[in-house]
DNA sequence: CGGTGTGAAGCGCTTCACAGCG
DNA sequence: CGCTGTGAAGCGCTTCACACCG
């Protein structure tokens, strides 16, 4: 959500939640936790709104991101998140592919998947991308993790074995897209999804 | 879940719950609503349950899907979903930029935007995925319900207002990012999270 | 009135607990 | 026994309902 095309000094929960596309008590309820409060004759005060949630989401330091695997999804991972936030930045690539390593990928340097623990170490990256194949997904992890990794975002289709402190969290596109087709199948009953019998042959 | 490479004949909810990384009531709950049903002393006939999967996940007729945006993100999407299922298929991709459009791209013929309607309706396309810079979402998302469009995939950062019987799955990498990026950071913190006043300046 | 803040209820999914059975 | 099938309880998030206040 963009606050910062918002005209006025301040902002009812019902416009923000026009703006999120949720209702407007989840607003309110989701601002208490971040320790921001308004007023009933104003609303609340956007700037000091927006100083909240920042303090709430983003570091103090700087927080960098390493990522494996190069392929359609790493090169677009690699563009997406270009400059998109200043406290989070890509610092490095993996590969196994000696093609594609000891060179600049993407505006970033590519190394060998080998080295990922010495430069993971080294450069003080705390999050890791994976975006290899299913197969390799957990032996990428498992270096992740032995490298002082501390959150993963995982793009592979399988489910990582991390120790319980590690955060992961999941993006499976090819399930997204499943379920898309699920129920644009089904969109035409209202009552929607399926009954029992009707997946019997 | 890959059961393509499970030797024997039947499968317990437990083997099948590692492989999934849930736990095996789940699965059990799970299999229940498709109608298919094991027995405690084999456990669950793998070809049986394969079929019954696939009569409850995939279409008798193929589905085709379009794409909107050729960005870097389309364009990962493009080589991601290429020949993925049989029974799902990108038929086109559209953009605004005259300079991608009228060609072959990532093996799709791309269209200018404006023609998405007819070409939609004539291809009947009922899935619609888009990867348009947020501005330019809702836009193509009315498009897309006018041309008849049941179900979308959405990579742009922007709640989508679209008539109650098509379906929106949300896919946002910001976020994602964003979740893992905090979690890391107060990942040393086993009860995890924040405390309220530590959130005040 | 028309806002915010918040206890209480609702809802969907997950987990527990256990009956039933070869 | 060990596994399936399933009622019942738990849990986290969302929504309802309403007290309060300029």
């Amino acid at each position: 959500m963009d606050l910062g095309t918002e005209s006025g000094s301040h902002i009812y929960s019902h416009a923000l939640a026009v703006k999120a596309g949720v209702t407007a008590t989840q607003v309110r309820r989701d601002l208490m936790v971040t320790g921001v409060t308004g007023t009933p004759v104003r609303g609340y005060e956007i700037k000091k709104l927006r100083r909240h949630i920042e303090d709430f989401l983003f570091p103090v330091t700087e927080q960098k991101a390493a990522l494996a695997g190069v392929g359609n999804i790493g090169r677009a991972i690699l563009a997406f998140f270009a400059g998109r936030r200043p406290t989070l930045k890509i610092a490095a690539s993996f590969e196994k592919d000696p093609e594609k390593y000891d060179r600049i990928l993407g505006g970033y340097p590519c190394f060998s998947i080998e080295r990922a623990e010495g430069v993971i170490r080294d450069a003080g990256i705390t999050i890791g991308i994976i975006a290899v194949p299913a197969e390799e997904a957990q032996y990428v992890a498992s270096l992740f993790v032995s490298a002082g990794i501390r959150g993963i975002l995982n793009f592979a289709r399988t489910p990582l074995q991390v120790p319980p402190e590690v955060y992961v969290e999941y993006i499976d596109l090819a399930m997204a897209m499943d379920k898309v087709a699920y129920f644009a199948r089904w969109s035409h009953r209202p009552e929607g999804q399926l009954r029992k019998e009707e997946s019997q042959p």
